[in-house]
DNA sequence: GGAAATGTTATTGT
DNA sequence: AACAATAACATTTC
């Protein structure tokens, strides 16, 4: 998915647009992609768009709710005469007209609005549960403190770390069960930020490195949200404004920093990291 | 042909 | 049991 900054925008964005719309038939092309039932949320009104952690949720007056789940490639795109939103992961194979070969979920809206879901990987979800279980539902794994709430302070990021002493300091801030929303880019451009090796044991980390790592986080999350909440700019609004974050990106699928630095590349836990070794420690 | 891709999630191992 | 490491998911691009 897009990572939580460009959730949220796309949350904007969305809740700008439909909320009081109401959706008339949902074409859904991979069944398997859908949990639930979705006649439960056709002709009833949208009334809030929402996020918990990279999770969409739209909530209708019935007390049901959709949640989405972008993971890596989904897009959703609002279109409607005069009106395109996008939002999501930007490919090659999605610059054609709607809907295409990668759209796999289309919801009819009343007021002559289509919402297309695109999702290359397949990885994606939607899911119709009732609003008061929908956090239940989703558990544990999305109940980490989320990275743009009040709760997120420099304490809450201290204890968190202290009980994870033995973990490399960029795997344990990408635990989505604790913290919200750092996905693999911000990671890596906070720890650049922060001036820290990814790969440092988090007990190696002095008071003075967390804090410069909580805002490293910080600063990363509101320039995602200020360029567009875009990590790749695939965003478009109702203006054309596109998102631009990786344009500032420092380490992020660059071969050298703003400092003319080059930029390595390693493995953790599954996924590339990238970082300078001139300026991180 | 091989590797990697913005993220979980299921499975296996400790 | 709890946690950590690894594979899996599906498809395209480099």
């Amino acid at each position: 998915m897009p990572e939580l900054p460009e959730v949220e925008i796309i949350r904007r964005g969305l809740a700008k647009r439909i909320i009081g719309d109401s959706i008339t038939a949902i074409d859904i092309k991979v069944p398997k992609m859908f949990r639930g039932d979705p006649k439960a949320i056709l002709h009833t009104p949208i009334i809030d768009v929402r996020r918990i952690a990279k999770v969409m949720i739209i909530d209708f007056a019935n007390g049901q709710s959709l949640l989405i789940h972008f993971k890596m490639t989904g897009q959703l795109i609002y279109v409607k005469a005069g009106d395109v939103a996008i939002g999501g992961h930007p490919e090659k194979v999605y610059e054609q007209p709607l809907p295409h070969k990668h759209t796999h979920i289309i919801y009819h809206l009343k007021d002559t609005a289509t919402l297309y879901y695109n999702d290359l990987r397949k990885f994606g979800w939607h899911w119709v549960v009732s609003t008061t279980k929908a956090a239940e539902m989703l558990g544990a794994e999305f109940a980490g403190v989320d990275v743009i709430s009040p709760g997120f302070t420099l304490t809450f990021l201290e204890n968190f770390l202290q009980s994870r002493p033995n973990r490399p300091i960029k795997e344990a801030i990408m635990e989505q069960r604790f913290i919200a929303g750092l996905g693999n880019i911000y990671a890596a451009e906070a720890l650049w930020q922060a001036k820290v090796r990814p790969d440092r044991k988090v007990k190696s980390l002095k008071d003075n490195e967390i804090a410069a790592l909580y805002k490293g986080i910080k600063h990363v999350i509101d320039l995602s949200l200020k360029y567009g909440g875009s990590s790749f700019n695939s965003y478009v609004d109702a203006a054309g404004k596109q998102g631009a974050f990786l344009k500032y990106a420092e380490v992020y699928k660059r071969s050298k920093d703003s400092l003319g630095h080059q930029i390595e590349r390693i493995k953790q836990g599954g996924r590339t990291t990238h970082f300078c070794p001139v300026c991180q420690k």
